[in-house]
DNA sequence: GAATTGACGGGGC
DNA sequence: AGCCCCGCCAATT
């Protein structure tokens, strides 16, 4: 498995990050990264998920199409089991509604205390981009 | 050393 | 929506 020690220097603070994702909610490999800051990228957290302690809810952290990016046979089904316990619900093409369930980000106070970046405000999708 | 492969993301068509 | 390609970065083949 990749990941140099420098790489795996950031694991910590990935899994400070998803520990502050609330129950019945989910949010993204690139957003986690997002947040950790400058050095992290959505393809490191991921490769942290693998070896992931106890405490981290590792099952809400999903792909950015609202889907379990674990391959089925080595996780994908019991990820799927976690998070429709915490009342998430799939579509039948195993898919999540991200705009209802995704996760805000960490607070301010919270960031700032621990020296993490915040989520740029979403706004709500276009559905006809550019028009106008 | 080149090509391939990921718990990824985004843009273009 | 789907498909393709590129950026990403390190391990594996």
């Amino acid at each position: 498995m990749p990941t140099d020690a420098k790489s795996r220097a950031l694991f910590p603070r990935v899994y400070e990050v998803v520990k502050q994702v609330p129950r019945g909610q989910v949010t993204t490999y690139g957003e986690v990264a997002t947040i950790v800051g400058p050095g992290c990228d959505a393809r490191l957290v991921g490769y942290a998920m693998w070896e992931c302690p106890d405490d981290v809810p590792w099952q809400r952290v999903i792909n950015s199409q609202g889907k379990i990016s674990l391959r089925p046979g080595s996780g994908a089904e019991r990820q799927r089991m976690r998070l429709q316990a915490e009342g998430i619900a799939f579509d039948a093409r195993g898919k999540i509604d991200l705009e209802r369930y995704r996760w805000a980000g960490p607070s301010v106070a919270w960031a700032e205390a621990n020296g993490f970046q915040t989520l740029p405000p979403r706004e709500a999708k276009p559905r006809q981009p550019g028009l106008f």
